[in-house]
DNA sequence: GTATATTGCGTAGCTTGCTACATTTATTTT
DNA sequence: AAAATAAATGTAGCAAGCTACGCAATATAC
């Protein structure tokens, strides 16, 4: 009967990740989160506010305030007062930001291949929905990010 | 085809697990990092020093530092200078700290087993091997936590 | 139409993680 | 023994997460 904790490897894995998306971002000045960030805000057609980063990320209204400021004064993107809802912020990626695009999806989509490199098809389907239910499990929701408008419940 | 990141689910998760381990830690004026911190202290015969915590953890010193200056502050533990090697502290769980120690339990135990809820055992048994393959996949290893002494190489 | 929520965001202040640099003590070299 | 190296910790300063509080604008109730 052995300890079985999953809350370590977790912990463990999304360390990983981070440092390994960090490092092929390191020469475009932006950290993990803020690539993240990024990757979300340039997949939009319409001009995000900060509360549709807080849904996709599941972060509360000052971690992304804190984000997209630092973001803002990097010259990543603007943040543009809304004339319909005067509560409301657009953000605009300016073009520094739509460069970071490349650079960003090559380190994303190799860390995640890394991820699952020797998982057979049904293994990346099988690890997808259990971490799905585990989110949902612990009263979480599964975030959505990249998806398509139109599937986004 | 649809976008399969696992980045994202697995923060998601790591978040959930920190804020529910943190509630069940609330009355104890414990956070999440600084339970885990007091199990591991607990758990050793000898007196600890920072510097095990740091290789226990995997976390830098300033970290440690911080989070066992903290838990000194609130009297958990004392910090002692080693006569030995005066570059040293020594780490002395006072009565309050020895207290913690079920509470913790009970909230990781309880985290552990609402994520993972609804999975059969071979779920439970796959999920497991999946964390497992993805940390190695990484280049990271597998956190061995909470073992015994003799079985620490 | 006014009163009351609700929503979106700002700010303050905390913990936890980091890197980089400094300091002191031990250890190793020479 | 003196000098250089290594080791354990301290401090500064940053990013990223959080809660709690406040405020202005919109929506809803009555």
């Amino acid at each position: 009967m052995r300890e079985t904790l999953y809350g370590p490897k977790l912990r463990v894995l999304v360390s990983l990740i981070d440092q390994q998306i960090s490092a092929s971002l390191e020469d475009m000045e932006l950290t993990c989160s803020q690539g993240h960030v990024m990757g979300f805000l340039i997949h939009r057609e319409t001009m995000p506010c900060p509360r549709d980063v807080e849904e996709a990320f599941s972060l509360s209204h000052p971690t992304v305030s804190g984000l997209l400021s630092r973001l803002e004064k990097k010259g990543f993107l603007e943040l543009i007062p809304d004339d319909q809802d005067r509560r409301c912020k657009r953000i605009r990626v300016l073009p520094k930001g739509r460069q970071s695009m490349d650079r960003l999806h090559t380190g994303i989509r190799k860390t995640e291949e890394n991820l699952v490199a020797d998982f057979t098809p049904e293994e990346k389907e099988q690890f997808f929905l259990l971490l799905d239910r585990a989110i949902r499990n612990l009263g979480g929701s599964v975030p959505t990010e990249m998806q398509k408008e139109e599937d986004t419940k």
